[in-house]
DNA sequence: CCGGTTTGCTAAACCGGTTTTGTAAACCGG
DNA sequence: CCGGTTTACAAAACCGGTTTAGCAAACCGG
């Protein structure tokens, strides 16, 4: 009973206790029908009575598969996870990745590096979200030979990747308020996450302002830069936005705004305002994030179908992972306005006021 | 410019390259300060432009770290994360993991096996969320010498875990409501994901409805099992759970619902009922995820540390994993009510009504 | 100038498996 | 009964690194 050290067991300690070479007992493991059959489960049954299970880190290293997909983003995770878009993400990240019977290793920068994070990432094959193409980390995975797929990037021609019609989403969007008879529309855009991504005009986020624009120049509306305003991405930068604008002594009618997250911060700060939404402003999100259809009032927004994205993302990486790929497949999937209760038609008297401030 | 298999490069190849020997390059790596300045440097000069670094499976295999952690849940992930109390649950750890450099690896049911999922989970130590104590993976992790913690579950004394009060907040719930008049109050529980759970005492959720229960004995009322109705852990499930039950006859004045996604459910079932919540139904969420105070009225619910828990029990876990550690910690953090605007004085006219009925 | 320490690097063992190659015994058709 | 194939397992090489043991040259105090 005077166990010393219960140091994990080794195929080696199977095998001797077997009475079997290790070849044997790996075998009994990986291909029993290699062995008679009586032998293969004798070795199992010394190997489970030993406690014994196949190192996984060891065969990786043989096997060249970690049967492992990274997710990688430039933020730090404390950050994405808050956030209800990334969960619908990974969501489908995750579905897609169990029934391929692979496991998910997140990768965010470590101690700001996301190149160290890269490094000592055990994976076959990683899904990059909130990227640039032209990104020198990327690039370096590249070049490291590890298959990856670019997620709401447009990508080089030759590299895999999963997009959505920002653009037509938000012209969509714009249309809309602009049907109901607003004007005086605010747009709320995300601040990007390093300053130095500030013009980034194929970037999401760019994507969805020359939609807005292209909506509302259609009908004769020009998008002025003062009517364009960014904060944090979350219902708090949300809510700081609306507050912000309004006491610069912007009045809209309409407010766009680039996420569902910020578009319930915009809900809130109206309450806070006393307006009255639809009556008094219109809100529209995008993404139509789960919460979105069970606030008050339920939000008009532009879904896009982000589980299926992540889903894509993960099948598109595993085609080229198991060599099934023919050429890098580009995913473009589509998005739609979902008219709820959160616009209306714009307000007369708000109109009429413009028109005399003019 | 002929490159046939363009293999990854290898520590040999660097070597041959430089001149030096594998011990050499290693040491150029992982402790240059054993090398002569300028050996050091022109080695790792080489092995840049040859596109060198060092294969991270082959590392963790000598080293014996993997420097990544687990974080292991018996249902699919793809439930999982659509969860906002998992996501905010996932911020902590993912904060704590990050500060330590930690990668972050999620295991769940692999082809409906834990166990197999577990078996090739390559990580240092397992976070272990919604699973009882007494669950066998949970025993088999451990016979393989896997350090882990358990979260919300009462664990056994020599197994680190991290906890909160659950009794303590849903009793406070509870008072709160009898309180303010209330006598007629609906319990939405969660349902268990495997029916075999069904009667778990030990259980997060067995800890708050004794909790509730203790609040309104005290206060002289008695739970009735036809006032506790179950369904799944979403803003579906409240929805359905508060229709379900007003379709069977139920007419609360007061919910206790034991997830804030559920109670943003009960809140909308509410509106589609044509009840205002206060006024006619007050409505007491659990856990005070993000969104809860930014719906509409802002929910009333019991406050728990859930970031915190996350990075509590990574912090715990490591130090178990790096050794040290002195006697397994078992924490316990508090919870607190909050009180905001979907809870109020019981109707006047609902109390008649009820006494009419008796 | 000499024995002992330090410096700078290498050869070989090792981490814990899988895969390739090899071989003795059993089997088999003629 | 004999040469060739099949079966059942073993020996050795390998995956790609790290770590230990060791060794020659440089250094160093007396």
């Amino acid at each position: 009973m005077e166990e010393r050290t219960p140091r994990r067991p080794r195929i080696a300690d199977v095998a001797r206790e077997a009475g079997v070479s290790k070849t044997a007992v790996s075998f009994a493991f990986n291909s029993p029908d290699r062995l008679a059959p009586d032998t293969a489960s004798r070795i199992l049954d010394v190997a489970d009575n030993l406690g014994y299970r196949p190192h996984p880190v060891a065969r990786m290293l043989t096997q060249r598969r970690t049967h492992t997909i990274g997710v990688l983003t430039p933020q730090a995770l404390s950050v994405i996870f808050s956030n209800p878009f990334f969960g619908a993400f990974s969501e489908g990240v995750a579905l897609a990745a169990e029934q391929e019977g692979y496991a998910l290793h997140f990768i965010s920068p470590l101690h700001g590096s996301l190149a160290r994070a890269m490094n000592q990432a055990t994976v076959d094959g990683v899904v990059v979200v909130g990227l640039s193409a032209g990104h020198p980390e990327v690039e370096q995975i590249r070049a490291a030979g590890v298959p990856l797929v670019m997620v709401d990037s447009s990508a080089l021609p030759d590299q895999p990747g999963v997009v959505i019609d920002d653009e037509g989403g938000a012209c969509a969007a714009a249309e809309h308020l602009v049907s109901l008879g607003h004007r005086d529309i605010l747009i709320v855009s995300v601040e990007p996450p390093w300053p130095a991504l500030e013009l980034e005009p194929e970037g999401v986020m760019g994507r969805r302002l020359r939609g807005y624009r292209r909506g509302l120049v259609a009908k004769g509306i020009e998008m002025e830069p003062s009517s364009v305003v960014v904060a944090p991405a979350s219902i708090e930068g949300g809510l700081v936005a609306l507050h912000r604008a309004w006491a610069d002594g912007c009045r809209p009618t309409g407010v766009l705004v680039m996420s569902d997250a910020m578009a319930i911060g915009v809900l809130r700060a109206a309450r806070e305002l006393g307006l009255r939404v639809p009556e008094d402003l219109s809100v529209v999100g995008f993404d139509d994030i789960d919460v979105s259809q069970h606030v008050n009032p339920p939000l008009t927004t532009v879904h896009q179908p982000i589980r299926r994205k992540g889903e894509s993302a993960v099948r598109v990486l595993l085609s080229v992972v198991e060599r099934r790929d023919r050429d890098p497949e580009q995913l473009r999937l589509e998005t739609r306005l979902i008219v709820r209760a959160s616009t209306g038609p714009a307000p007369r008297r708000r109109q009429e006021v413009d028109r005399v401030r003019r």
